[in-house]
DNA sequence: GTGAAAGCGCTAACAT
DNA sequence: ATGTTAGCGCTTTCAC
């Protein structure tokens, strides 16, 4: 390691005191004019930059976001955290990023692990463990000793803290009234997330929309995969016994297994079956043929996210939390026959 | 903010000195067994832990990582990105991500903004645009500065670092061997990343295999596209043209796309035409007909970067540098027909 | 306008 | 065995 450059060191070289060199630094109004341009000029040619630890210390701020984030390999979540990172990284702020794979107890521990200083606040999406399981004490302990926390997607009624989200409800409620008006009448949902709290709102939204026009339609179906290996028995089980003429899938891989299934059992797409999915990306992009999709608007979300939390750092007082609605869109592609006017088509 | 837990508050309490209480709590053999387990028991029942950032400026370490990745939503780096977090995270390390979005910009400035003790070392996968302008400067000057640096996939023979790798030359060349010996005879070689270390390693693999057998076969043609807008002119356009019965695809979207262009025009794969695609993942698992990928076993690599990053922080001398070569593995699915024995196939 | 000094919370060399 | 002290590099109050 190079001899390490210091306000000491530049104090020293011009002969003035450490907190001479500091404020002007700072471009404090208390210093001639013409000290702070020496003193500037001496750390640009040097090129100083303050030691961020020694600066954390004594301002108590770390200039660190910690991000909790279920799964990286989930398109979804990749693209929040590139809004995420993109953000923070435009307002100086670093992310120090936790994959919980789902779990509690990763989730758990490592909120703890940071809860003595070395970040400034969390973004989290809650892992589906946590959620399955309704055991939130310890972001409640996070908030409660002072941690300003936002939540994104998978949030929590029960903490009190601001939140990210798109409308759940209403864009799968208008997706399966879509369907039904394209000409569908037996509508299954399905799911790998059906206890998370987008879960919950997406099956919501589909049987509402479903009872509506219940006298048309088959009644509402909603299954169930802890995993995929579970599709294709379940699945493939569930169209060989039932009228199925289109499928909402919840979540991003299950609409493309569920496509898999579909092609292989030698069904039309969108003739025979109609398929929608969740979250866009480069995977129903380049389905065969390419599915429909509600873009969530990952990156909007994520850049929100950071924005929304360091609002929060920099307010003294606490104004009252907020929950922000992202407006997601209907991404129509070759797995539906919805082609209403107006919609994106890639 | 609750009040502060310090040692301070500790010591406070037992009528000690702050010295007594840290060296008890880190179990310095100076202290008292009593007064040891004392601290301790006051310790655990305040569930005190040191402020992280008081420690790493009396310490001079800081315990991060930052972690330079081009692009997260590439299935391999979002893999390698779940190996780093987690082999970090049962060290105690935590990980700053960047995304350079291969800009050598973003990659540099970022950097340079990590040179002044934020994090202990780096871990960096070199982003496009800076391996194709070969300026790596900022790398050499983290190095000369005292960082540790390891380079993962893509790397720089000019940089004097440790790195982590595949075999990209005799995956390559022995995949392309397969082909011939499954009876390819026009086998071509795509791709969006020619101009990277691993994309030339790969191109020279493939040639290497086609020039050993050049009187049977066709001569090696290397196709580059910038994006992939231009796969759906120029790949179909090529295959109007020219013979092919086979594809060599170096990253894990052209597959895709390729085989998106050859299904559309109506070929049959992989009995016509087969597809060989660089990185495993969901996408290949699913597209239709599955595909034949190369694994590069991105979660080891990311362990293996980070556990020797690790060991070279915690080693006084500096030992040579070292090149690991993690095996790769063919994964054979249904774009080829390749079906050798002891192949794994999913 | 500039400098001295305190202190953020911690560790460790050096007393006692 | 325990305490005192210095200091990591910085900001900021207070004195001059």
């Amino acid at each position: 390691m190079e001899k390490k450059l210091t306000l000491k060191t530049l104090a020293k070289e011009l002969n003035v005191s450490v907190s001479t060199v500091s404020k002007s630094l700072s471009g404090s109004k208390e210093i001639s004019t013409a000290m702070k341009e020496k003193v500037q000029k001496l750390a640009k040619q040097y090129n100083y930059t303050p030691h961020p630890i020694a600066r954390s210390l004594k301002m108590r701020r770390t200039s660190n976001i910690c991000v909790l984030i279920p799964n990286i390999l989930a398109n979804f979540f990749a693209e929040v955290l590139m809004g995420i990172e993109e953000e923070a990284s435009k307002h100086g702020y670093n992310i120090i990023t936790i994959i919980t794979g789902e779990s509690y107890e990763k989730e758990a521990k490592n909120i703890h692990l940071f809860l003595n200083g070395a970040v400034d606040g969390f973004i989290v999406s809650i892992a589906k463990e946590t959620q399955e399981t309704q055991k939130f004490d310890h972001f409640q302990k996070a908030i409660d000793v002072g941690y300003p926390m936002v939540m994104f997607d998978r949030v929590a009624d029960e903490i009190h803290c601001d939140k990210i989200v798109i409308d759940d409800f209403n864009i799968t409620y208008n997706t399966t009234k879509d369907l039904i008006d394209s000409g569908c009448r037996n509508i299954i949902f399905i799911s790998t997330i059906n206890k998370t709290s987008v879960g919950k709102l997406r099956i919501k939204g589909y049987t509402a929309a479903i009872k509506e026009r219940k006298k048309e339609l088959a009644a509402p179906v909603v299954l169930e995969m802890k995993n995929f290996q579970e599709y294709k028995v379940k699945l493939s089980g569930y169209l060989d016994e039932n009228e199925v003429d289109a499928i909402i899938s919840a979540d991003e891989l299950s609409a493309v297994y569920a496509l898999n299934i579909v092609n292989s059992k030698g069904y039309k797409i969108p003739e025979e079956i109609s398929i929608v999915g969740f979250t866009d990306g480069i995977l129903p992009e380049n389905s065969t043929p390419p599915l429909t999709t509600i873009d969530q608007k990952a990156v909007k979300i994520g850049k929100t996210s950071v924005n929304t939390l360091i609002k929060r750092l920099n307010s003294e007082e606490s104004t009252s939390y907020t929950t922000q609605v992202i407006e997601a869109e209907l991404v129509e592609r070759q797995s539906t026959i919805i082609s209403k006017g107006g919609i994106k088509t890639t």
